[in-house]
DNA sequence: CACCGTTATTGAACTTAGTTCATAAATACG
DNA sequence: CGTATTTATGAACTAAGTTCAATAACGGTG
């Protein structure tokens, strides 16, 4: 198992770690994404996730990169799906989704929110960038609004934010049991008021 | 510095310690606050923490409850300064109070939600019930609500947990840079259509 | 007051994890 | 084929939570 080195070692690597810490985070959380391990299981040495990664949370922020797509892709396909209903079902479908993200991929979806950079580590910027466009998947649904574009960019923010914390707070143990039903009722109540109080016409 | 036992040992200690844990968590953060340090502060040794209060976890959890109890005391006062005016104005008056709260407090409100138990740890209950208690101000202010209790309480839980939100994804750096003008917009924006399409008669 | 059994404190040692860097292996080049 | 350069390696270092045998303090008893 030394090296084995052709033209494309680091490449390679990268992408086998990527794969790995992409699983363990899915299936076993944050926590259990350690240096050792994803060497041990990539069949290489601890040095080599600095090489190639350049040190672990750069590797952390990729997985959850790969979350962040996952859930991207789920949330515009439920966009696609009502692409012609009225705003309100339109808002309701991506917050239901986002709900639905968030219990099924509970510990990766966990992750995005856990880490956090070591001390005078800064956040890469095109990860900022992809999570940002999640606020814009929302800010297109509400482009039929009346309201201004800085106001709607506001909006679109505060609706993703206000159920990005029904979930989160539904789903934290350390508040109780997590009751799906009773969390879509929440999103149903809070989404729905929004999206009433910001029509432009009674949508039907 | 040995010993120095009269009859009141731990108590003492438990006091001293949870005075310098809860004084690092407010300027320093969570992850400052270790065993051995706290130890050092308090002028003893680091197994003096797990006798007092069984372990670190337990000690966060009781700093963290401090925090609590200034929020709550916070949420509280905001909501005395505006109990007879219309329930939008109170809901709106505790959503700006949580914010101002979080931001004040910014490393101690963290705390609370970046703390987890170790593995097979469970929270204890009476930390759930002082976390309950909060909810409990907002299903109180709804009381004049046209809703049953069971969906008051629902209603309650998603105001707060979607105001948490926006607080919780504006002061997170991973997102950018906080902007407490815009965050209050935010909060104006939920909470008002919240209220808005809550209100028993066009609340005034 | 001295003795001894009980109880509580102590801190060195153990464990676990991230990170580094001198060494050695592999590759590229002349 | 030898030498220089690049790259991977993993033992060692650091840092932090946790444990527990040794030790000190305490309280009752003769």
């Amino acid at each position: 198992m030394k090296t084995t080195k052709q033209t494309s070692y680091r490449p390679k690597m990268r992408e086998q770690m990527l794969e790995i810490a992409t699983r363990i985070v899915a299936t076993e959380g944050l926590s259990a994404l350690q240096a050792r391990r994803i060497a041990h299981d990539a069949g290489c040495a601890v040095g080599t996730l600095y090489n190639v990664f350049g040190g672990l949370d750069l590797l952390i922020i990729e997985a959850n990169a790969n979350t962040l797509t996952a859930l991207g892709k789920d949330l515009a396909q439920a966009n696609a799906d009502v692409v012609q209903a009225p705003v309100r079902d339109r808002l309701m479908a991506l917050a239901l989704a986002y709900l639905d993200f968030a219990s099924t991929h509970n510990k990766a979806w966990r992750a995005i929110f856990e880490h956090q950079m070591s001390p005078d580590a800064e956040v890469p910027v095109w990860y900022r960038d992809r999570q940002g466009e999640l606020f814009g998947l929302v800010e297109a649904i509400l482009t039929p609004t009346n309201a201004d574009p800085k106001t709607r960019a506001i909006n679109a923010r505060a609706l993703f934010a206000a159920v990005h914390g029904i979930v989160a707070i539904s789903l934290d143990s350390k508040l109780g049991d997590f009751d799906y039903a009773e969390t879509q009722k929440q999103i149903r109540f809070v989404v729905g008021a929004v999206a009433d109080g910001m029509a432009p016409g009674p949508a039907i």
